[in-house]
DNA sequence: TTTT
DNA sequence: TTTT
């Protein structure tokens, strides 16, 4: 019986997507994803980073659009999609095969703090809300602060899991 | 021996994120996912959605700001991180337990559309590259187009995989 | 659009796996599973374990029986299924959920020195290789298979998780 | 910061597992997954199997011996591991590279009739059930081991997949 | 309780 | 090159 090959991976992009389409007019865009596994080292006692995962990413249609305009070289991505082996000639005519992954879902990862797009519209047409500024400000909304740490109880003070 | 628990889930933030901060002046922010299966029915021969499932998740720091900041109900995001059990009382002073995801990556996903947040910059301080207008044109651009489909190669024009 | 919730676990099990039919004699195999995460403590600078997940897994047919057959408690597994959640009535009538795997593949790890399951037999048939300590009769355990039809019936009235 | 790689998938053997020995003694198994895509045909309205992916896998030490005696051609199984990227000389003494899979978990899937492995024994000590037939005796082939260590050794100089 |  |  037939498998399910969805994978999700968590990488950066090593240059700007390219975006390209068919001469159907669909669009695809690629891009290589380079994934650095940490490895802790016993012997040394600390976190390293392993061997960069390079591979080869494409996507469809709106996606595509959608990833050209909004990621570029270096960003960080959670992409999920399914592996796939594609063949090809080398330069001296031998058949190759490779393993790229055809993305379903990408988005840009809002772990760390410089990455804060503004709120995406989701209505019709795609304008976005008025901005003036308002990134990165980063601070404590006074109203929920209080409301939250004046109360005994919701989250406690654990540290994070990671 | 001990397991690695991390999964990914896509789906729709069912409300805004809730933004807090600990004592300790750590952020947290927490929402809920709705995760709806596409499940194909073989009486009716068609696709249809089966029964969503509503993941409570957290996120921490710098993270959980950025996604007060840039997600909002009804947002369609990756998440990737741990199941947790978390115990808490109920109304009748029961002891209960609850699943939920303790996130470490998230990402608006860019599959749709009006899915088409700015470039971020990724330099320090966090400010963007000036843009004109630039947004959702979605037409090729004259200079690959053609210089794409003029060949016989790259990409065929298969349909894609999804 | 709807999406996909597969995730994967591995984890033991916290007893034998509980072997089932619905009335209309379609077997379905309960468990639970203790998924460790492993964590990295900076303050102790060593591993330890982190709490332990409790996951309730379903699975069906024969995959049901083969599961009953091969896997009991502490037994170390691979799991790969669907999120889902589930209602039932607690004891003061009030509507509750929890969330359990629906569980489409799972295999016993082959990680650890103690793992070395006899090869499986693949041809038409599926006889296996004799064996006397009476696993793998395949068949209604009557106890099991009376006490539970017997009551008005169905899977849904199966207690809660926990 | 760094990523993680783990990824899940569910394949077939498409040869028995080749078992060898690094000269420092440590087990290796490598074997190839076929696993082949599920994709429903709009035009012709039906479930049909997409192109397979081959995924070359390794496995070290107790796993190893454990993958050699209970897994054989054809047997489905389920692995999670690391994408990892070789890198290795092809005849023409071109620089390429390919990808395969670190296998951290195996195990046979219980999803068919077929699929009935003994249960295990999990006591300390880790012997088993009494068996006749000659599997599991966990020792080096001798012919293998030689044959590969005799070569100037190491593992690194396995030839590239296909 | 969300959703191209 | 596998496969309920």
């Amino acid at each position: 019986m037939a498998n399910d090959t969805v994978i999700t991976i968590v990488g950066n992009l090593v240059a700007d997507p390219e975006l390209r389409w068919t001469q159907s007019g669909m669009a695809v865009a690629n891009f290589t994803l380079a994934s650095t596994p940490r490895t802790f080292d016993r012997q040394a006692n600390e976190w390293k980073d392993g061997e960069a995962l390079f591979l080869r990413c494409s996507i469809w249609r709106d996606a595509a659009e959608n990833v050209a305009e909004s990621l570029e070289k270096g960003a960080r991505v959670i992409v999920q999609g399914r592996l796939k082996q594609r063949s090809y000639q080398d330069r001296e005519g031998n058949q190759r095969t490779s393993i790229e992954l055809d993305v379903e879902e990408v988005g840009p990862s809002l772990r760390y703090a410089t990455a804060r797009p503004q709120k995406v519209d989701r209505r019709q047409g795609g304008q976005r809300a008025p901005q003036q500024q308002g990134y990165g400000q980063g601070q404590p909304q006074q109203g929920q602060h209080a409301g939250w740490t004046d109360q005994q109880g919701g989250y406690d003070d654990t540290p994070p899991p990671f």
